[in-house]
DNA sequence: TAGATTGTTAATCGATTAACAATC
DNA sequence: TAGATTGTTAATCGATTAACAATC
């Protein structure tokens, strides 16, 4: 339970094999060897042995892996067994999009409260909820034991809301702000900046780059 | 200009310090050193002289690096110097989110057109653009130049829609649908896949490992 | 048992960091 | 010129791949 030290590369390849094994299951797929896996998935079956094994063996010499204990192995080891609540704070575009996402309740993930400055958009609905005023986000997070804040609000009022939310107790932050939110270690930060994801498909576009990343 | 073989750790970097120079520009700063950006960027500063390095020497010995060079440079080779015209496939709210985001223009990238199944969606304006429907998809691509294609569709139509964006000759596939793309490798594929990144915080936050990455 | 495939150690590869000579 | 800081080579570190003994 308490495996140290994982490294973020292997961290960030665990969605990947918990989506094919997913889609494996559904299938009706039953076993698998890292050697077939590895086709499906181009990545070299070495790799896959020494990402699960980082969390003990999940499989059996000569037989493989069994799908669906593996697939909820890796769900398990992802934190999606748990309840996690959070709110989206800025109900623009993007944030209605995410609060819309109805996948994210599959997975745990209760989408519990969204927040915004402007009064045009304050009590309109997303999914069931009622737009809230930013005036009511500290009492509403310490309140409702919520896990996660979704920043979905400009850079200017990014790094201030997120120091706010840090003294409401808050745990991660999932920032979409363009913007480095420089934080203590207990609060995690996981950053979605779009541009910079734009920019690189512009920068491989335009050289043509004929080795690329396979996913 | 035909700088070959440039990693993708490095390109990845690439955006960040477009960032960070872009706002010490608007700040009037003229100049700055790799070890003052390093402090500020928290990473090494040998780190980033290696990588400016790989496009060739952009600083100056006892001086340090022009700021307003070293941000016009670096665009250039993200070749945010060019246009780049690109069609949303899929007008729910994410698709809608992402037309709206005016800022993708200052950077070259030029909103033209949103496409969708749905007739009720059909016909509705984003930002200036109806909805066109997906049989008009093939002809406008060809007819207008386009050089990206963002998939913001269920991942149950996005490989079928991919194949025709290929053979429609689009260059590079933005796609936030949840599933991976097989193209030829003359087709730029960059992922965004939310739920992913949102499982990594998941882990991160139940872990809550000390040593997390700062951006 | 024999065959298959894992778990794990060892080898390789690539990326990051350190060091310093070149030079502004 | 002396000081500062790059550009670049060398050293280190970490991640990936290969190999194979363990074992189901």
């Amino acid at each position: 339970m308490d495996q140290k030290d994982i490294s973020q590369a292997v961290i960030g390849r665990l969605p990947r094999y918990f989506r094919y094994l997913g889609e494996l299951k559904d299938t009706g797929i039953e076993r698998i060897s890292s050697q077939e896996l590895s086709e499906r998935m181009k990545v070299t079956a070495s790799q896959i042995r020494q990402d699960f094994n980082n969390f003990g063996g999940f499989g059996q010499q000569g037989y493989g892996y069994n799908v669906e204990y593996l697939y909820n192995e890796i769900g398990k080891i992802l934190g999606l067994d748990k309840t996690h609540r959070f709110v989206i704070i800025g109900a623009g575009n993007l944030g209605q999009a995410l609060g819309g996402y109805i996948n994210f309740e599959r997975r745990g993930f209760i989408f519990s409260g969204i927040f915004d400055v402007n009064k045009d958009i304050i009590g309109k609905d997303v999914r069931g909820i009622k737009v809230r005023s930013m005036d009511e986000l500290d009492e509403f997070i310490k309140a409702n034991d919520i896990d996660i804040a979704v920043l979905t609000l400009p850079k200017t009022g990014a790094v201030e809301v997120a120091e706010r939310l840090a003294s409401d107790g808050i745990k991660a932050i999932w920032n979409f702000a363009h913007v480095d939110l420089h934080l203590t270690n207990d609060i995690q930060v996981e950053n979605v900046h779009l541009s910079d994801s734009l920019m690189k498909l512009s920068y491989n576009l335009n050289r043509n780059t004929s080795e690329n990343d396979v996913f």
